[in-house]
DNA sequence: AGCACGCCGACT
DNA sequence: GTCGGCGTGCTC
């Protein structure tokens, strides 16, 4: 007889990192089940656990306490789902009740609440003053009327005590819906009794007549099909000529919205072989990675769908990725418009009760096609068929907040798990991946035509020293102007790349030299047309641009960089007549407003559209025929051993925006370097070339893919104290790594200061894990008091992003 | 994370 | 002599 539950408890802290034994009272042995979030007392609180267990034996040698109630009626987390979270905590160092919140839905995070209630016996006239006559009060109630120290008394007095709650947010939304409760006859006898003016009713009647005995209709239906009001429902409820229910309905975040259904489309012989070799591998249950390398407008789309199809024939279920920005309608229609109702789409603009309610749909197999961002990677999907990872390369599939994992990594866990492929998607595919491909770890597969046999688009770079020599200051050269102008002659689109990345755009005192910075981070603040004001994009603190400069007192500011407004409002002098679409960050704020730029630029009522990387992905319009980079060379003096591979991905990705129809496709491409590689491979399409230059150099300076990287980083509030942890932990690693093992630094973060508190970081490089993994967890255990005094250390296997 | 326990400085 | 500061350790 199984009756102790091993829970896992929602305290992050590395001590209480491991399950906790609980014993299953006689009430609930029926009703608990391994994966199902409980409530249980851990000291003196009530706080939500995840039994990971159910076993005879406690390991625990003291007296168990009870659980006290569960919060599911079925397990939320599957067996698989438990297992990757325990791997995966072990794995990116996090904390393993991290990595099962992450699986799950935000709703199902625990909310707690404390109150203070009445023992019996006690009416003394304050206490009733404090409780107004109630039994209970509520924590945050007791701390408004300043009663806490008052009642804290109470409790040690034994006068009140303390009650602990673990409440859930999940909401299932209901909609009322109407069932007819009378019979024909009834109805004319009803009729008949009936006043002349109640027409309303009288019409009710008809319609109940006429629908179905066991139809349920909503209040909308009655309003839409027969046009009845509320308020006659009520009046015939009321008088029992219908009954009511409260059915449960899920939140659809694409209502009111139609997908035209779409049909395969015949392969061509590239896309067929690709085709072929997974699908083997869905027929036959064994696990295989793909890299399915395809030039822009190649038809890997068309590959994905006919994939999922063939594993739903198979009565199996798919995941498939796409980074967040790429999540757009167009995006979605192709999935909704070949798999309708199959389909779940979970993305962070849902609203939580949307979320929810897709995850529900999934989590009962009435959603066997998973489309969302990173975090659909832990779908409670069963007999997965295929994982499917669009822009594999993309950066946005690493997590950079807790837990640190690889949304790659966990696609191919899971994929082992379920003996099914995983399909990694790219125009231009990570160098790590595609290494992994040289070395066939992973399965090259490659897409070299575009699927309509258009000529990749011409591209052409222009030296904007020269323009700056021959006295043009602005943004445009001479080149992209007549070329734009063109375009607008002929009534064709033009899309233009203002790459932000790396680039902020900052005012400087013209006497004296002095940056406006962020007075909690040492980082330059970023001035924002909009609101003529500025903002720190690391703390979001904002503050309007200053008069004078606070060092010299001097009034002349001069404006760096090139905000998006800039270059519109410079775009409109040069081109009065056009229409133009700036899509950025301030014009996509609110939910739908992407949605609704790209479809207005769609439907051609923009001959420009204008915006940062956002706009280089997922764009498939017939009417581009220019698409012009602003900027290329910005992403190339980041801090970053990737920046030539980012700028490379950045530069190609955008010119495949060009000529997806008929029409030609022509890019232009600005930079102030020309002549680097990663530009002059991106110009003609040159992936393999890039690949190799790139991976010399990787080889040179020793960097992934040849190395694996860990990065640690601490942070404290005392910069002495940050610094002081840092050299303590680089020593005791120089002390116990050996071989071919190299860190580099420590050092100060670059950017030194965030929110007040100082960052430092050291960087691992390795060929084998050795020891590594043992030392790192000894410092995780060892940072317990640490962490208690507000020092920070964190550590991030395979980082993407340096600062 | 909370919360209790416990050991030293500033007060009625 | 006591109140309360927060350093330390535990939670099945």
């Amino acid at each position: 007889m199984k009756q102790i539950a091993k829970v896992v408890v929602d305290v992050p802290v590395m001590q209480t990192n491991q399950p906790y034994d609980y014993a299953i009272p006689p009430t609930l042995i029926d009703r608990l089940q391994v994966g199902m979030r409980v409530e249980v007392p851990f000291g003196p609180r009530h706080i939500q656990g995840f039994i990971v267990a159910i076993v005879n034996e406690p390991d625990f040698e003291g007296e168990l306490k009870e659980i006290i109630r569960p919060l599911d009626l079925e397990p939320v987390l599957t067996k698989e789902l438990l297992q990757l979270g325990e791997d995966m905590a072990d794995q990116v160092y996090a904390y393993r009740i991290h990595c099962y919140q992450t699986m799950l839905p935000p709703v199902m995070k625990a909310k707690y609440e404390k109150e203070f209630y009445l023992l019996d016996g006690h009416q003394a006239e304050d206490v009733q003053i404090v409780f107004q006559g109630e039994d209970v009060i509520s924590w945050d109630r007791a701390l408004e009327i300043e009663a806490l120290p008052q009642l804290l008394e109470w409790k040690k007095q034994n006068i009140v005590d303390i009650r602990y709650l673990v409440k859930s947010k999940a909401r299932v939304k209901k909609k009322t819906v109407y069932q007819k409760n009378i019979s024909p006859s009834e109805i004319e006898e009803e009729m008949n009794q009936l006043s002349k003016q109640a027409k309303s009713q009288r019409a009710l009647l008809e319609v109940l007549m006429a629908i179905e005995p066991e139809a349920w209709l909503t209040r909308e239906q009655f309003r839409e099909q027969f046009d009845i009001m509320p308020r006659t429902l009520q009046i015939a409820v009321e008088k029992g000529w219908m009954i009511t229910e409260d059915k449960e309905v899920y939140r659809d975040p694409l209502k009111n919205r139609h997908f035209a259904q779409t049909e395969a489309k015949v392969l061509n012989e590239g896309q067929q072989i690709a085709y072929q070799a997974v699908k083997e591998k869905i027929d036959s249950n064994q696990h295989d990675v793909f890299l399915l390398k395809g030039v822009t407008g190649s038809g890997k789309t068309e590959v994905y769908l006919q994939l999922i199809g063939e594993v739903l024939a198979q009565n199996k279920t798919a995941l498939m990725l796409v980074p967040e920005i790429a999540l757009t309608p167009q995006m979605v229609h192709q999935f909704k418009g070949r798999f309708g109702g199959e389909v779940a789409v979970m993305h962070s603009r849902l609203s939580t009760g949307e979320k929810y309610d897709e995850w529900r749909k999934i989590k009962r197999g009435e959603a066997r096609v998973v489309v969302g961002a990173r975090s659909s990677i832990f779908s409670p999907v069963e007999n997965l068929g295929i994982v499917i990872i669009d822009e594999e390369h993309e950066t946005t599939y690493k997590q950079e907040e807790n837990p640190k994992y690889h949304a790659r990594n966990v696609a191919i866990y899971r994929a082992k798990y379920n003996h099914c492929p995983v399909v990694l998607g790219s125009a231009t595919p990570s160098l790590e991946s595609r290494a992994r491909a040289q070395k066939n770890v992973f399965h090259l597969l490659e897409l070299t035509e575009r699927a309509n046999q258009q000529a990749m688009p011409d591209v052409r770079i222009i030296d904007m020293r020269e323009e700056f020599q021959s006295n043009n200051r602005g943004n445009f050269s001479q080149i992209l102007q007549d070329k734009i102008r063109d375009r607008i002659d002929k009534k064709e689109q033009t899309v233009l790349l203002l790459n932000k990345r790396g680039y902020s755009s900052f005012i400087m005192c013209r006497d004296c030299g002095y940056v406006h910075e962020c007075p909690n981070c040492d980082i330059s603040m970023t001035f924002h047309m909009d609101t003529k004001g500025m903002k720190c994009h690391y703390c979001g603190h904002e503050e309007p641009v200053p008069n004078r400069c606070p060092k010299c007192q001097g009034n002349q500011f001069r404006y760096y960089g090139t905000g998006t407004q800039k270059v519109e409002s410079e775009l409109q002098e040069l081109f009065p007549d056009a229409r133009i679409i700036r899509m950025d960050v301030d014009t996509t704020r609110k939910k739908g407003d992407h949605e609704r730029l790209l479809a207005a630029f769609g439907r051609g009522d923009a001959d420009i559209l204008l915006g940062t990387q956002m706009i280089a992905k997922g764009l498939d319009f017939p009417n581009i025929t220019l698409v012009g980079v602003i900027n290329a060379d910005t992403s190339l003096s980041l801090p970053d051993f990737r920046s030539s591979e980012k700028t490379f991905q950045l530069l190609t990705q955008v010119s495949g925006r060009a000529g997806r129809s008929d029409l030609v496709g022509e890019v232009i491409v600005q930079s102030f370097n020309p002549d680097h590689y990663a530009i002059r491979y991106a110009q003609n399409h040159n992936y393999d070339g890039f690949y190799r230059q790139e991976m010399a150099l990787r080889h040179q300076s020793g960097y992934p893919p040849y190395y694996f990287t860990t990065q640690i980083t601490v942070s404290d509030l005392d910069e002495k104290k940050a610094q002081t942890k840092i050299y303590e932990i680089n020593a005791k690693l120089r002390n116990k790594l050996e071989g071919q093992t190299i860190i580099l630094g420590p050092s100060r973060s670059s950017i030194a200061r965030m929110n007040n508190r100082y960052y430092f970081q050291l960087l691992i490089k390795y060929k084998q894990k050795e020891n590594l993994h043992e030392v790192l967890k000894e410092i995780l255990d060892a940072s317990q008091k640490d962490n208690a005094k507000g020092l920070y250390i964190s550590i991030d296997t395979e980082p993407v992003n340096f600062f």
